[in-house]
DNA sequence: ACTAAGATAGTTTTT
DNA sequence: CTATCTTAGT
């Protein structure tokens, strides 16, 4: 190691903001405190010994943490240390003394990763990481950025960040404002719309000419200039903008960039395959250096797990890392700390089916014999899914195996359902986690929209919100008047207010009404300053009588909605004003769960993404729903892939138990569908993957198709397939698992090396689980009569391999394998 | 201004 | 089927 200390800082440049923000920022400021790890590791220097927070990381990792000089690309597979790379990192920078804790710029997509750095950054350095505001979110960063530099962007200080929800009532203002039919051109759909532009960096300006004319005939560029505008005059922004407000600042202004090329010696980026253009287009500013000085920047991520792909992410931005950034360093770390070789393996098996990876391959020096492979089951119908899930938990739970440990993770959350009405018969605790937020809930948002105008009185969203909540006799008539006087003066509508009120304009009864909420606001106002925020908060909730408007609610859910309240002021004593509350609920929107309550998740694949379970339960892995026939209608091959690689951060979740399940009939939008197995079923190694035995076999329909071959106990297993892929299975099966790549897992890929000119050509041996049995002769014909037990009778109209096109008497047209009927 | 019946749509989600 | 939103009627 170059011995550091040529260059220490001695100061920290903290540039002179333009704009000082009210609240001076923490710690920024002091000098590294060099206690705890930096002191041991500089002692650990003297005798020649590595520090120790370097012991117990293998050579990979050692390498992604100690070379901090020059750009750096982290491939760091599920399961890897990915998060301990990041974190001892930033200990390792700050033990070389190369950059004070408030010179280093981290990013991360979530609160709770950021959270999670936080923490564990605390464990190596202590103290220190209090000296790092520049840890966070994208978002949050940017609104630190765009607090101190807001007058450069058109704002005030103060600005409030709209929600998504926020956002739809204004753009369903101005559609209607613009006479567009708002039943046609939904306000939802143009804010979606929006939002996509902006992930990509795009202004009203920007947007290509084919998006512009593909909302409300041709106004789409017209009517996003005028949303900006309108945002403008409420002193208001959203999310896009907390990333594209800097990006235009720090294009226009080089020297507040420069401020900050000089404050930033260390960038890091956490999940960097989730970024997208915009996010990318930030960072490409910060990072950039003048030719000769290295730029220190280091992004970790697998695009194995890209799984954001409709929401912007680009995994471009990984796949060009070396090119944007010269001279770049790649690294791949692929030893799996988290999960057993089966589990594993089939993974690995799973994702070697996409192309346009940068491929890595996971391995482990985990064995076990006791492990136990993949294990998939077949349900006849998505209510005995839940039920044999329900089984096998209370199962594991009688060998007292904690519910914590355990997992369901569905692909659309309408599939929760099911399993929380199991899991309430059985009376088996669990939590849903990513359901309706705390703060999504009406009273909350009421209450946050009276704090919001107290703070800001240009919110006009906010005064419309409340200003009739508790009821006050001020309905449309008067609302309409408010606002068509505020757009006229070019004032917020609380201004409007205090000004009509003085007018005859409104009827005396609103005047009166009006004149309350004018001079209550007022009054709120002039306590913002001198009273403790949580007493105001009180105050402002009961004297605008919202607190009493749910008291003399009979209603069922009143009680809890006034509970909800009063959580509401606890939780803000954590911060030290309104303002800062403020700001935290619109970043951070997340509740946090109880974890002292043993209980099974259930969330959905995108939501466990980053996280573990001793036992995973996949089930819905059938076709049209996992992959979701959306994905691959809008997203084509691409689509395919993304679900692909989302079964495959689904798989990598399990570190020591993975069940997967398929169900032959589901019921969507109502009525039952027939299903067939997932293709990724048909993706699976059998080397690590085993078909369950169930004891009631298909929910007592033991025959034919997929049950007949894999369900019948006369024949074994293995004497059942004959299908050519199962012979070559076979025959590869011995090879594969005392295969050349050591102790690395035994399914048999060829490992695609990164920097080569895509994909090689890669062996997938060992498939069928669940093979489709194409080749196979019908034992039926077009224009047999038969018996389906759901559907009734019906024509055949179509054979494909097993599976039959049906022309059902009474269902209609449906697909399902030919072992679900009988001739009649 | 509020309630009740009708219409409609229905992946994934963070900030 | 069902949750949510809209509209029509009181």
């Amino acid at each position: 190691m170059s011995n550091g200390f040529d260059d220490i800082p001695f100061f920290d440049e903290e540039p002179a903001p333009r704009n000082r923000p009210e609240r001076p920022e923490q710690g920024t400021p002091a000098p590294a405190p060099m206690g705890g790890i930096a002191a041991r590791a500089m002692a650990a220097r003297d005798v020649g010994r590595r520090p120790d927070y370097l012991s117990g990381l293998n050579p990979e990792q050692r390498d992604a943490v100690e070379t901090i000089d020059g750009p750096v690309l982290v491939l760091a597979g599920a399961g890897t240390g990915k998060t301990r790379v990041l974190t001892t990192r930033i200990a390792h920078i700050l033990a070389s003394a190369k950059a004070f804790p408030s010179q280093i710029l981290a990013v991360t997509f979530t609160n709770k990763a950021a959270r999670e750095m936080k923490e564990r950054v605390g464990v190596l350095v202590g103290g220190a990481v209090e000296g790092m505001p520049w840890m966070g979110t994208f978002h949050s960063i940017g609104v630190k950025l765009l607090r101190r530099h807001a007058e450069l962007c058109g704002l005030r200080s103060a600005f409030t960040i709209l929600d998504t929800d926020d956002v739809v009532r204004l753009i369903k203002q101005l559609i209607q404002a613009e006479g567009i039919d708002d039943k046609r051109w939904p306000a939802k759909q143009f804010a979606q719309m929006i939002d996509g532009w902006k992930n990509k960096g795009f202004g009203p300006a920007d947007i290509p000419e084919g998006d512009a004319r593909a909302f409300a005939n041709g106004k789409g560029r017209e009517l996003y200039a005028a949303y900006q505008a309108r945002l403008k005059t409420l002193n208001a922004c959203d999310f896009g903008d907390l990333l594209l407000h800097p990006i235009k600042m720090f294009r226009e202004h080089p020297d507040v960039l420069k401020e900050y090329h000089q404050k930033f010696r260390y960038i890091l980026v956490d999940e960097y395959q989730d970024t997208n253009t915009a996010q990318y287009m930030w960072l490409r500013l910060l990072a950039q250096r003048p030719k000769g000085v290295p730029q220190n920047v280091c992004c970790v991520g697998d695009d194995d797990q890209s799984i954001y792909g409709w929401r912007g992410a680009e995994v471009d931005n990984i796949l060009r890392f070396e090119k944007d950034f010269i001279g770049a360093k790649v690294i791949k770390l692929e030893r799996n700390y988290r999960s057993t070789e089966h589990i594993l393996g089939a993974a690995a098996h799973l994702i070697a089916h996409n192309e346009g990876r940068l491929g890595k391959t996971l391995f482990t020096d985990r064995s076990d014999p006791d492990d136990r492979k993949v294990q998939v089951h077949a349900a006849w119908d998505s209510e005995e899914e839940a039920r044999a899930v329900g089984e096998e938990i209370e199962q594991l739970q009688r060998q007292k195996h904690n519910l914590n440990d355990m997992a369901i993770l569905v692909r659309a959350s309408f599939q929760m359902r099911e399993f929380e009405d199991r899991f309430v018969t059985l009376g088996l605790n669990y939590r849903v986690i990513g359901g309706p937020r705390f703060y999504e809930r009406l009273e909350i948002r009421d209450a946050l929209a009276y704090f919001r105008l107290v703070c800001q009185d240009a919110d006009d969203l906010a005064f419309e919100r409340i200003v009739n909540t508790p009821k006050r006799g001020l309905g449309d008539t008067t609302i309409r008047a408010l606002h068509d006087y505020a757009r006229a003066r070019d004032v917020p509508m609380l201004a409007a207010a205090a000004d009509m009120i003085e007018t005859d304009e409104l009827k005396a009864k609103a005047r009166k009404s009006l004149f309350d909420v004018v001079t209550n606001f007022h009054r709120w106002q002039g306590l913002l300053e001198n009273t403790p925020h949580t007493e105001l908060a009180e105050i402002i909730l009961e004297e605008s009588g919202y607190t009493d408007m749910w008291k003399n609610d009979k209603s069922a859910e009143a009680p809890g909605r006034l509970e909800n309240l009063k959580e509401l002021i606890r939780s803000m004593e954590q911060f030290e004003s309104m303002r800062g509350f403020l700001e935290h609920i619109a970043l951070v929107m997340d509740a946090e769960t109880n974890e002292n309550l043993d209980a099974v998740s259930i969330m959905t694949l995108h939501s466990a993404k980053g996280l573990e379970f001793e036992t995973v339960f996949l089930p819905g892995w059938e076709e049209g729903l996992f992959p979701h026939q959306r994905a691959l209608d809008e997203g084509g091959r691409s689509g395919l892939e993304e679900e692909r690689r989302l079964a495959y951060v689904g798989l990598t979740r399990a570190k020591r138990r993975c069940h997967i399940w398929f169900v032959s009939n589901r019921r969507i939008h109502g009525l039952w569908q027939s299903t067939l197995p997932s293709r990724f079923l048909d993706e699976l190694p059998v080397t690590h993957v085993d078909v369950a035995e169930t004891e009631q076999s298909y929910g007592g329909y033991n025959r034919g198709g997929y049950g007949q071959s894999r369900f019948d106990k006369q024949e074994p297993f293995t004497n059942s397939y004959s299908t050519p892929g199962w012979k070559r299975a076979q025959a590869n099966r011995t090879e594969a698992t005392r295969d050349n790549w050591g102790n690395r897992s035994g399914v048999s890929i060829e490992r695609i090396g990164y920097g080569e000119s895509g994909p090689k050509a890669r062996t997938i041996d060992g498939e069928l689980v669940a093979k489709s049995k194409i080749d196979e002769p019908s034992k039926f014909a077009v224009g047999d009569r038969v018996f389906h037990i759901k559907f009734g009778n019906g024509n055949i109209v179509g054979i494909e391999g097993n599976k039959l096109t049906i022309d059902f008497d009474r269902a209609g047209q449906k697909k399902v394998l030919d072992g679900f009927v009988e001739r009649v």
